[in-house]
RNA sequence: GCGAGAGUGGCGGAACUGGCAGACGCGCUGGUCUUAGAAGCCAGUGGGUGACCGUGGGGGUUCAAGUCCCCCCUCUCGCACCA
């Protein structure tokens, strides 16, 4: 990634937690603090490495279309995190110095209407521009005080705008106009140029500004219903409407103005059209030992020499103490820092940073196809075997951070020609979390639900069926002793069942086609089905463990007046088999101490999936549903395969019918094969 | 403000293509067993108890709506001074 450029070291503001003592990247900021600790996340200007992300940025967007197994959810997060904007970038030239300010804006059709610019305190011209002048000394000290400010703070959205006129003029290419350059509080130097024009008229930032520093306003788009006059504006007017004040560009519609006037800076070569992104490039620096080395030296003949690959992986050295000072203890460490150049030989430094652990979850994936793989990151077959992964299965909290570090990272393995494909992960599940009295469970905010004490009381297979009978897996699992309870009753339920008639079945051939028609034996090939079609259907354990409760409950029913016909032994054995087979994902443990004791010699791990007879769950007869004006009035139990018009016939031979049409004449009578006739009168 | 998702009994949740709303579990009530309790097992359990009313509210489509359409309310999550 060094030499092709997308791996980068640059001085630059950076985000920097002060509780862990490192630099954290934009997607770890989560409003104004930091993702594991939650303090406040300090400015500070450093130089770190980076991973330039956003030269991927078109692509992790436009590709996100291919995530036809994403939860919407998540792609949109992504879309607005990668935030692309279309516009111009537009030269100004500052009086005076000569000097190019260009600016960014979505908003070229109201170049006519730029009243002031503003400027990022950090803007690099900003030294040049004061200089000389007499507001100097006011906008350094007005630049200390922002900049101070954490980043939380300056980037809140209650947060006042605030300014400070440098003293200097930029002139507007489009009509020769003099704009007082500003510093405002609310511009960012990350995004786009760090500096913007204002437009009052149009812009409700804008427009705030220039009413608290009384700035004028200029209209340049005309509301087409009623006139617009810039004194009497309550608000910026930011709707469509029809240029104005605008030179030759006025009457023209303000969606074609923008491509004119676009064509125009183009021309005059006075700009540019260009996209912005909200991605930022992705810092990985981190001042921590728990991380891979980056595997960078620094020699004063050679200057910065990427370690070659017959010295890779760096690794972390022994010898290193743990203050908790606040330092990485690599920096103490003279054995891992002090190394000689691989290029010239001589004496050189190790970068003692690491890099940030989010590196390796970003092709671990990739890894695991060739786990054993020793002359390279993996083995390309391998990867192209095995990739992409069919599912994926993680918390929402990865959304901006993981999906989208594994995705740049895929798409760069590519480019280097490691590995053929575009996108790492097929389908995605985003499970929810557990939550007891309100309070989220997670390796960050540690256990609310001590699993120690639930797998002592009730064992593992307890503690999982209740987690995946509770709720579907994409939605947050309240936690419920008394539902624990349930699920460990539940499978004391089967084992009693089990053992009060081990003897009667134990050998006893499970039933096949000849026991088509028992109703147990319907139950079970039914229960097969549905406990097969909920897992593949989205994972929906919680109903598949509910149609095996049913099934127990069933058996129960079947078995009350006791098991003495042959027909019971084999149908009742072959239910218990399938059982245990159909339990044994979510209770894996359990379901292996039943086979055995039902007498299968093997693993039941190793046993297929059972499968459904079709035959057996067809009904020899139907409930039909009987409504009058479609509300319920009877049921009717006939024969499957009963006609429509016997069905009819049936339905309006039932007393209730007659009752509830009081002799009347039905309208019309319709009727839904197998289910329901509704008779409307 | 923008975007996404959700709103169903006392609770967790079912109802996949419009066709018995509330499967299954928890809780609760009663019974059985017991000297008594616990556990187990059995039965009941949306509200009124009249033929009605019930899926956040209001309209609509339909023979039929939790499900489809329109309007509104509430909640959760994400983004939000991005020029």
């Amino acid at each position: 990634m060094y030499e092709r450029g997308l791996a980068y070291k640059k001085l630059s503001y950076v985000n920097w937690c002060p509780s862990c003592n490192t630099v954290l990247a934009n997607e770890q900021v989560e409003g104004g603090l930091c993702w594991r600790c939650s303090s406040v996340v300090q400015h500070k200007e450093l130089e770190q490495w980076f991973f330039k992300i956003t030269a991927y940025a078109d692509e992790l967007l436009s590709s996100i279309d291919k995530l036809t197994g994403w939860p919407e959810r998540v792609l949109t997060m992504q879309k607005n995190w990668i935030g692309k904007s279309v516009g111009v970038e537009v030269d100004f030239t500052v009086e005076g110095t000569g000097e190019k300010l260009t600016i960014f804006t979505t908003r070229p059709d109201t170049l006519f209407g730029v009243t002031f610019m503003s400027i990022a305190p950090e803007h690099p011209m900003l030294e040049s521009l004061i200089k000389g002048k007499k507001e100097a000394g006011d906008v350094r000290a007005f630049v200390q005080r922002v900049l101070r400010e954490d980043k939380a703070a300056r980037t809140d959205e209650k947060q006042e705008k605030e300014g400070i006129f440098t003293g200097a003029y930029a002139i507007n290419p489009l009509n020769g106009e003099k704009a007082p350059v500003w510093v405002g509080n609310f511009v960012l130097m990350e995004y786009g140029t760090g500096a913007i024009m204002s437009v009052p008229a149009h812009d409700q930032r804008d427009f705030e500004f220039a009413g608290k520093y009384g700035l004028p306003i200029r209209v340049v788009i005309q509301d087409p219903e009623k006139g617009l006059v810039a004194d009497s504006m309550q608000q910026a007017y930011v709707e469509d409407g029809i240029l104005a004040n605008s030179g030759t560009f006025n009457d023209l519609p303000n969606g074609a103005a923008k491509e004119k006037i676009a064509d125009y800076v183009e021309e005059k070569k006075i700009g540019k059209r260009t996209k912005n992104w909200r991605l930022r490039d992705w810092g990985i620096s981190r001042q921590r030992y728990w991380g891979t080395p980056i595997p960078i030296i620094y020699c004063d003949a050679c200057g910065t020499v990427p370690v070659p690959d017959s010295q890779l992986p760096v690794r972390l050295p022994m010898d290193v103490e743990f203050t908790g000072k606040g330092q990485s203890p690599l920096k103490e460490s003279t054995s891992f820092r002090e190394t000689t150049c691989p290029s010239c030989g001589g004496a050189a430094r190790r970068e003692t940073d690491t890099m940030d652990t989010f590196v390796d979850s970003s092709w671990y994936f990739l890894r695991y196809c060739s786990p054993k793989e020793d002359r390279a990151p993996f083995d390309k077959k391998a990867a192209g075997y095995w990739m992409s992964v069919d599912q994926y299965i993680g918390g929402i909290e990865h959304a901006v951070l993981h999906l989208l570090y594994a995705r740049f990272f895929t798409k760069v393995i590519r480019d280097l020609g490691l590995f053929d494909g575009d996108e790492p992960f097929q389908n995605l599940l985003t499970q929810g979390m557990v939550i007891k009295d309100g309070a989220k469970m997670s390796k960050s905010k540690g256990n609310v639900v001590d699993p120690d004490f639930i797998l002592t009381k009730y064992g593992a297979d307890t503690a999982r069926l209740f987690s995946l009978f509770a709720a579907p897996p994409e939605r947050d699992l309240e936690w419920s002793d008394q539902g624990v309870d349930g699920a460990y009753r539940f499978l004391h339920r089967v084992w009693a069942i089990v053992y009060r008639h081990s003897r009667d079945v134990l050998d006893v051939k499970p039933a096949g086609a000849e026991a088509r028609g028992d109703r147990l034996y319907r139950k079970t090939h039914l229960t097969i089905k549905k406990v097969t079609e909920d897992i593949e259907r989205e994972f929906h354990f919680n109903t598949a463990i509910s149609a095996l409760m049913e099934m127990v409950n069933e058996m129960y029913d079947y078995t009350a007046g006791g098991v003495s016909t042959d027909r019971q032994r084999t149908v009742l054995r072959s239910a218990i088999d399938a059982l245990t087979l159909l339990i044994s994902p979510f209770a894996p443990h359990f379901a292996e101490e039943l086979w055995a004791s039902m007498g299968h010699p093997a693993h039941i791990a190793n046993e297929p999936w059972p499968r459904h007879d079709p035959e057996a769950i067809i009904a020899s007869e139907v409930t039909i549903i009987v409504q009058v004006n479609g509300k319920v009035r009877s049921k009717l139990t006939l024969p499957a395969g009963t006609s429509d018009k016997d069905a009819e016939a049936a339905a309006l031979a039932d007393p209730k019918v007659k009752e509830f049409t009081r002799g009347n004449p039905p309208k019309k009578v319709i009727v839904v094969q197998g289910k329901l006739v509704n008779v409307v009168v």
